[in-house]
DNA sequence: TATGAATGAGTGTTCATTCAT
DNA sequence: CATGAATGAACACTCATTCAT
């Protein structure tokens, strides 16, 4: 449909030109988190980040080209939380460790609907497949050795599938439980503790 | 924020203001579902329906009052698709119950994710908190009824709690296998319903 | 330019539609008294009035007639509080007497400045130039009259000049104080009398 | 009502925003003057100043603070204009002077009543108090001047009062005399120098 | 006659994008 | 390279007016 490029205009060399692509990226993520969509005009972001609009498309031909960058970084980001916390639970069991991967999650994500779902929407309107199946690859890689940890306890499983899957799983439940009351954080927890083991089919093994 | 009233301006009384009210709820949505919110104006959305803009907005106070009116019938849809299947596996059992269920949700959601997520984005910005609670208070019902047929193979269940949970994993897993080619929609149904029956802690049970 | 005509669009013949009228104009007075011009839509007089829009324009052909009819109501008006005014005041004399006609005039105008400034502006705009004539015509009668027993008072005066100048001056004194606390008022009803004293000249002739 | 600001959104810093500033109020002003209130819409105004609508919208937030712009450049040439008259009557007498006054202001009104009544029911609906105030103490100021000059011939006066008074009391003798032909002129100017005149008690003084 | 659903040109306003400085 | 003034298509929404019922 439409035939503008959806890349960075070119690739910062210089520190300076580095940071302002960093504070145009901060600008547009804070503003989307605080009003949505709607709120994440280019100018908008331009004067968030301290940079005139002329230089905002300097690093981005247009605004879904900004939008692709955040979704980039919103996907390496989940990568990431995923990779770091796997080092922290290395010596825990499959629960423990289970229940420490919802919670990043769920810190990551718990008042930051509006940032969530918008990012989501302009997934599902941009031509990001590539960037989505190189996420689900590392995914599917850090999920792989994560079970060889616990074959023994855990039903058959595609890790190809379960990157896909698992993380779709924990999101969805950490959302519909999102607005709640701090009191009530627990039982959203719980919640996707439990559909992620069940997921696991760990009772399965054990009826065998 | 907005003080602007999000109830619709006037029920429709005679017969053809009920057809163009119906005609724009249509339009609307098709819009949504094609190109996403950004194509849902309220002049694209009055020229689909074969109505003038003024007439959108005789019964529409502005374009969030559409929206919130397309979420309560997306709503309703949910629920009316989950009682109908009900009525047609009442002699299934558990496991074809669930994937019957599944195949009703992904039938509607597959290719819909772009209306899926435009909803999803406006449900978290509009004041739709009552439309929410009235959805999951009539699901948990339908659900209730449901587990008191399998009360012997499922876990514990908090019904209250699978009555938000259930719907939103459903939902998430498809979603996430959604845009994929014919051939792998198998894998899609089967990752559903592994997710669901493991929520339901079918194994837990046959464990004991 | 705009061809179509002001006047009202039929008489009302039966006594059910002499109300329909009076509610029209009423409503439409109501509501620039209100909100000023802009609040004063066909479709809000309309519903002010409790009748339907069309039958609004049963009687009025377009929005300016309407207008007109309400500047031939507010002359009108004016006209019959100066006449009613100068009954009450048959025995006093002068000072008190233009003390009266203020007083008359201020509680008019005060807190009505959007009504008064809107069917201003509409004067200007609209070509009633012969309503008004009439008015001033009644007006300097009136004021002919009311010279005649202060002939020997005041200045060499042409009632056809006075009616027309008085009644400005009275309106702008009381227009520039308008929006005064009420322990203001008196200073607006000192400075409204000083003027039109010192226009009728009463001093000029004690000088001589 | 409206919490949206009145104030300009930005001050133009290069000298051709500085021209695009200029050539709007002038448009304004025109389209006010030449057709009323309904024909001073923003995108009118942005044609007829040569500029695109988005370079209004640059400097004014709204129309309201279009149009309040224009209130403030009308009061400050009032102020201008007696201010520059003032100057040219330094040796004049009592009568002479307010002749040239009254001269001055009936030069900017005559055939501008659409503009003055335009601008006096937006000076009655917006929040202009503090503009209007300024102006009455600027031209207070003014006056005093002027009625030191002539302290022995007129009326013990307030010149607070004066400075609210007179200026209406002039306008609205002009504004009644307004669309009248060449001929009858000198009538207007009469009648209001004969109200300015007897406000200012100069008579009073005499018959003591 | 009275009704009110329907109309659509026209309003105020926004915002992605360009380009002279 | 950076700036920010300028652009104008497109948006949400209004309202005078018509006309089938």
């Amino acid at each position: 449909m439409s035939s503008a490029s959806l890349t960075p205009r070119k690739a910062p060399r210089q520190a300076r030109a580095v940071a302002t692509v960093e504070a145009i990226a901060q600008a547009a993520t804070q503003l989307l988190r605080e009003n949505g969509l709607a709120a994440m005009t280019t100018n908008a972001v331009a004067a968030r980040a301290g940079v005139s609009i002329g230089s905002l498309y300097q690093y981005f031909p247009n605004r879904d080209a900004l939008m692709v960058e955040l979704i980039r970084r919103e996907q390496r980001g989940h990568v990431e939380r995923v990779r770091a916390a796997l080092v922290l639970c290395e010596e825990l069991d499959l629960e423990a460790t289970v229940r420490l991967l919802v919670r990043a999650a769920m810190g990551h994500h718990r008042a930051d609907a509006l940032l969530a779902s918008a990012i989501d929407h302009e997934e599902a309107r941009l031509p990001v497949d590539a960037i989505i199946a190189e996420t689900l690859a590392e995914g599917g890689a850090l999920l792989m050795h994560l079970f060889s940890r616990f074959r023994d306890e855990i039903g058959p499983l595609d890790p190809a599938r379960a990157a896909r899957t698992l993380p779709a799983l924990v999101r969805s439940v950490v959302d519909a439980w999102a607005n709640l009351a701090q009191s009530e954080l627990e039982v959203a927890e719980e919640e996707a503790v439990q559909a992620v083991l069940g997921y696991l089919c760990i009772y399965r093994r054990l009826a065998a």
